[in-house]
DNA sequence: CGACGAATTGATTGCAGTCAAGCGACGTGG
DNA sequence: CCACGTCGCTTGACTGCAATCAATTCGTCG
């Protein structure tokens, strides 16, 4: 739940787990490259996705190393300048903003293919408002960023394509924003799902109407603005009537219309 | 506060005004062009201000007619691919969603300077998912976004600047996000009024700790997803602490870094 | 099996929504 | 010039969703 609001703040929760996670954080291991970035699935999904489908070879040439993190693991710290830009290859991450009284906000979920510290190609000296954590264990290419930005603004195809990712991401902030603003728990809870599945149906992630789906019912709730308490209400409420049920790390959507249209009308 | 859930919705909140701003939309008054684009106040906090500083001659070749817009009539509609991009040049407009039964979220305001239907300079058949609307009597030099989009991305800097502004607007849409999900009405419109005096001091539109404010309580609400009611007591209470007060189409902040504190801690 | 993290459930509280009424400023038309 | 209507702001009474606090159960993994 993560909202810890009267007494003076007792340890930030999972101050252990994020604790490891930082110290850990600072020395990621490095691993061999994969072999063949023209065929990465995750590629094709990312922001130099045409470069990769008509010179996949500018690409193999760019990456300067393959990152592993793990659980809570910190990708990108928040108002640090970035010396990496990151593709996420494997694995789920999150951006996080996180207060001093130990509430936290999730700003999206990131799937594999997802860049991290996009802004380090805009601007060399811009600093996130927020921080990325790895999920799940993850894996992620690095790049140099004054290599991707003369890469990603390369041609017009390959521009119009970044640019319309940073839209993309606008978009998606105010669909949470109407969410939160105009709909109860229950609206914005399928809403998200909605998009989370959607998202990991168009990566390949999903079988059929079920997904891998690591996310906490805490995570969901510093996404949402609710309490865990609420989100577990909420999600037996989406379960009993037949929409969508997580259990044990499973996503299964038994009513994408329906949970479509809880998702508007509440 | 156009909440309106439970009974079957009855006419729009403002029917009579949206519906006489849709009609009056429709063909906005022409008007003659300024005398000179490099002095433009809005120019110069547009996302074409580097090449105003140093070509203006570029912009003056290139602005096809400047318009004016009464209250709350349509700038640029919901899922119309925009013929023109416009550059706001005096007055208040805000971005909405409009829900099919009388709900409303405002996701930003809009100030001179403030760039309209953006999304056509990345993608000619790019649809905004929300609708734009003068708050005020507004006036905005429109653009044919083909143009404008080589412009932006002529030279580094240019396009440096642009995809900067991009990201600015991302990062605006999340703090909304954090507002909304991790506080409460005090610390989020305290935040948002912080937001909105800085902005508009920037561009000179503040004098001292005072500025012309147009926005209704109503405006406020469906911005922050309260309801007029509760905007009240909310604004009141700042006020009683001496924080800010907005009378009279005035805002006057009489502690910004008081305000500030209270964003943060609510 | 025991321990820990996560999910579930319940009791209580409080912030904000809803509904309704009243006030003041302003503009318009008889 | 005043009556009236409109619009936005203010206030109060009541309600309800979700937060908070607190157990308890479930699952997984040493």
């Amino acid at each position: 739940m993560t909202r810890l609001r009267s007494p003076p703040p007792p340890e930030p929760l999972r101050a252990h787990r994020a604790l490891a996670a930082d110290v850990a954080g600072a020395e990621p291991l490095p691993e061999a490259g994969c072999a063949d970035c023209a065929a990465c699935a995750a590629g094709a999904l990312s922001i130099y996705a045409p470069t990769l489908a008509h010179a996949p070879e500018k690409l193999r040439v760019l990456r300067q190393r393959k990152r592993r993190f793990g659980p809570h693991q910190v990708i990108a710290r928040h108002s640090d300048p970035a010396d990496f830009v990151y593709t996420l290859e494997t694995g789920w991450a999150y951006r996080v903003v996180q207060f001093p009284d130990g509430r936290r906000q999730i700003l999206s979920f990131l799937l594999p293919g997802d860049t991290i510290a996009a802004e380090a190609i805009c601007a060399a000296d811009y600093s996130a408002p927020y921080t990325v954590r790895a999920l799940t264990h993850a894996t992620a290419c690095g790049f140099r960023p004054h290599q991707l930005r003369e890469l990603v603004f390369a041609c017009e195809t390959q521009r119009d394509h970044f640019t319309r990712y940073l839209l993309e991401q606008r978009a998606y902030a105010e669909r949470r924003i109407t969410d939160f603003g105009r709909r109860r728990a229950l609206g914005s809870l399928a809403h998200l799902l909605v998009e989370l599945f959607t998202a990991l149906r168009a990566r390949g992630l999903a079988q059929d109407n079920a997904a891998d789906f690591p996310p906490r019912q805490e995570d969901l709730a510093d996404a949402l603005g609710l309490t865990t308490a609420h989100v577990n209400r909420t999600l037996l409420t989406l379960r009993r009537r037949g929409l969508v049920s997580i259990q044990n790390g499973k996503l299964r959507v038994h009513d994408l219309a329906g949970l479509r249209k809880t998702a508007v009308d509440n």
